[in-house]
DNA sequence: TATGAATGAGCATTCATTCAT
DNA sequence: AATGAATGAATGCTCATTCAT
């Protein structure tokens, strides 16, 4: 179908150039399909780049969901997100590289609103769970918040430094450096 | 002097509307000089970026360098790491976005490399920071760099965060979350 | 039927947005069919427009035509196809403004000859009846058709200024400003 | 000069093609200018359109101003009107046919006003120069706005159907005819 | 040093039209 | 008789860059 098409062509485009680099030209050719078919599909550039934003968000927030349980304890779930976002970065750095980067400026000012919005959700719910376990801890709402932000900054950053590296070390390695930073802080004991 | 003038423009806009919107028309006009004159003082619209950028590396390295001491111990530097880079987030946040989000996509690719390359060097001074404290400690030499990479990433995404919120906290509070969670991983004791 | 709801559509948009501004898009939602039925029922825009503009002709030949009968004196005749162009114009206002203003540039040469032609009848209609009435007057043939021209703009463009105005006059004052001016000239003495 | 090109260009093209068959690229094909110069010298085709307009219309007054002089009767000053309007418009049919026909639908809003007000001025200078003479006669302040503007329709329309007959009859036919229809309207006594 | 008119490749978008079903 | 996904040429516009002065 050729909207798929579209669409899996768009997010390899808007990862490799950004959203200003790449032209709709670019994507019909990658998509293999006629420049006017993006546009019976989609409004245009925005609506485009807005849907696979949209997707990338709630495909990471339920990747998350699935792995966590009610009967896990904190703990298990803070390493869960700790580890389960660290591959979910590694996988979809590309995906990843826009959601975080490209929304800041030269878009419609609603679709950055509407995704800005997606964005706070989705910290809220990483936050959320944060704060449950910790309610006997240090940490308040409006701080857990920021944690969760943080977090993934921390988690996005290292992975992307990870991966220009030139292989030269382990994805366990990674997981271990990361984890040795993070889990002290975020569990009350042990580091 | 024009060159100057068109530099303080330069910042003023792609500061606020990133590489692709700001044009050279854009620029000419802020800084109240004729668009050719911008041809007379850099090669194109790349040169005066990358001008931008060095500039504003090396400014971040100095300010930091500034409060470090050689009579300080390791502790003292670790978290005077952290207090400084928070307030220059805060403070020069426009400029740390184009640093840290404008310079992976669209952009000449030796431009690129060379702003990578002073980059890489800004974490490897932090990177050299961190091992020293920690000679006796867990961390070695390619964990210090992705942790100094990892913790560039959490204070930006956590000051972008308080930037966007609508004033409801203090700078003190950013600045006590964001230690409470950073110094427990990288000070070996306490939290 | 659906061309029936395709030319009610097109009277409509073609009306309020002239040829060129309204798309087959347009046209097709409007008439709630989707839109390659447009084109199994007319070979393309421009015979869809010609459809329009014929039957529009043909309505206001046949209104005029109606109004007038055998009996009735060359005053009579000429009073009678003023005021009722008057009445047609201000009722049909967007259609007469398609009929002479959309009908020059822009469409396919071959239409525009056809409908050309007609409106060349109409006005020759006009003319003969002009003439029948002045045989012992001082105008000849290619003088009423200037005049049956130029009577025509006269009232187009009195009844356009009068509907831009924000109501301030009557409908009857319109009439009898253009009676007073136009029929001193048509009757042999006065009006 | 560029800009002057540009406009003459411009002035052929809208009036052969109406302003939508009009492309940017025709013009700067036209004016042996590359496409870019067009909006070097104008901000887009909607205020190439509207520098046209303006140009032209004023351009009409003054000419029509020229003509006229205080010690001229009102029959006179009427007589020149109509002579230097036909006149005007079968040297400037292109012109006008702009400005008639193609300010109502797909251009700009802001610009349709600004222009529509200046027809409306047109006229009521027209107006004015009517209503002088007239001040003892049975027109009245409305009614000579609507007999300006029929005017103006009238020897447009006539002009314009003698300009597309096969060259079959002599201008002074044409101001012979017009006048023989206008002037017993206008003037009290007399044809 | 500095200017600004001129350029032309590139871009997002529109739209009449086709065609397999 | 009717559909709607797909097309691709055309269009208005942007903008980094050049160059004669």
């Amino acid at each position: 179908m050729s909207k798929n098409k579209i669409i899996d062509a768009a997010i390899k485009l808007f990862s490799k150039l950004g959203y200003h680099r790449t032209s709709m030209d670019d994507i019909a050719a990658e998509a293999n399909v006629a420049k006017g078919t993006l546009y019976y599909h989609f409004s245009g550039k925005g609506e485009l780049f807005e849907t696979i934003v949209t997707n990338g968000i709630n495909m990471l927030k339920s990747e998350v969901q699935n792995v966590l349980r009610e009967d896990q304890s904190a703990e298990q779930q803070v390493r869960l997100i700790v580890q389960k976002h660290i591959e979910l970065f590694l996988r979809y750095n590309e995906l990843i590289h826009i959601i975080s980067n490209e929304l800041t400026n030269g878009i419609e000012p609603d679709i950055l609103e509407r995704i800005g919005k997606l964005k706070a959700d989705y910290i809220a719910f990483l936050s959320g769970i944060l704060s449950m376990g910790y309610e006997d801890g240090v940490l308040n709402k409006f701080n857990s918040e920021w944690i969760a932000a943080g977090l993934l900054g921390l988690i996005e950053t290292s992975c992307l430094y990870y991966i220009k590296q030139p292989g030269s070390h382990s994805v366990e390695q990674l997981h271990e450096t990361i984890n040795a930073f993070v889990l002290p802080a975020l569990l009350k004991k042990d580091g």
